[in-house]
DNA sequence: TTCTCCATGTAAGTAGTTACATGATTGG
DNA sequence: CCAATCATGTAACTACTTACATGGAGAA
């Protein structure tokens, strides 16, 4: 098996790690600066891919010296600033990656679950209370993804509806977590 | 704000990181060597928790120098072996784990979504086929899950429903995803 | 003046991985 | 005898992270 690096490949296939091109998706959709990009991803992909500020800099300079986005110095007063526009080159590359058959691990962890796995440790109303503490966060979970939706509208309202999906996903998900919760919370007593 | 290890602490309150617990959950479950150990991991938990081999060891090491565990020297007839048992100290350590009120991260990161969330970038159809092969990767983690149930039920009879639980999550969500994927199949081509 | 936000850059650290090494045992 | 499995150990590496540094701008 060859190694499995997180995205590059030694070939010449895959030139660009999965945060480039989530750096280069962000751009396409409008961040301007690397400050903007990391805005807009804890506004919206963290629930399923977060990047720190120290990987956008060093990746928009990549990105940058083979074409996939123009940058160029626009200062805000003093305050210096470089600003990115994709390029066709970058678009082409965009589509390419989203196109491009390839393994898309989902990657879970969660303390949560491995919590609630060894539980069995507990007595029975110790471990109903660990299910109602994993009841709650994903409630919360829900509502405040609940809270995201008018966001999602105006941008579905501007010609991009997919990242309505992907919140809808979250939704369901976490919401199917309460629902098992609350089936075991009903079995529980009489077990 | 502290630094936010992912799970010693700088003070004394938690020694262990959650590897450490993932450790000392599965010899309490009856796991033996570091071998047994990697491998109830991957056949229960690694849906939503890993562990590397190169963990393990200094692990167990770790656990046993507090006597959370107890080793042994086992070998099979000349191929070396050490097995471990959970010692009262680690039984009270475990179970104090479990009822900890600890932020709990549900930590996913999905290329899958990532991609779906930029997929307004493609042409309808090209975006039809990435929600299919999302939709599909859910469906073959469902069956893979389906199949694990008699395990969990053997377990289950053996006095360890939780897992069972865990199993029911992960069948849960991934079949919430699937059904986001069919609805907006069913939208998409009147869009 | 002080706080928060905008904006970039980097050094140091961590948590984990892969890859490799060794060697016995079992089954075809 | 060869491949797969059992079993342990470790060095090198990767993909990140946090923390710190710098400084302008706007608002209270």
């Amino acid at each position: 098996m060859p190694p499995a690096t997180s995205g590059r490949m030694t070939a010449g296939t895959r030139e660009f790690s999965r945060p480039d091109y989530v750096v280069l998706g962000m751009i396409r959709l409008g961040a301007r600066s690397g400050y903007e990009i990391k805005q807009a991803v804890e506004l919206s992909i963290r629930f399923f891919w977060t990047i720190s500020q120290a990987q956008i800099y060093p990746s928009l300079e990549r990105l940058e010296a083979v074409g996939l986005v123009e940058g160029c110095s626009e200062p805000l007063g003093k305050r210096q600033r470089r600003t990115f526009q994709i390029t066709e080159a970058g678009e082409t590359a965009l589509r390419e990656w989203l196109q491009r058959d390839e393994p898309m691990p989902f990657e879970l962890r969660d303390v949560g679950m491995v919590k609630l796995f060894f539980a069995d440790a507990l007595d029975g109303d110790e471990a109903l209370s660990l299910v109602n503490s994993l009841k709650q966060r994903s409630e919360e979970r829900v509502a405040t993804l609940r809270s995201i939706e008018p966001v999602a509208q105006r941008s579905a309202d501007e010609g991009n509806a997919l990242p309505g999906l992907t919140l809808r996903m979250g939704i369901a998900f976490h919401q199917a977590m309460i629902d098992v919760c609350e089936e075991f919370e009903h079995e529980a007593p009489t077990r």
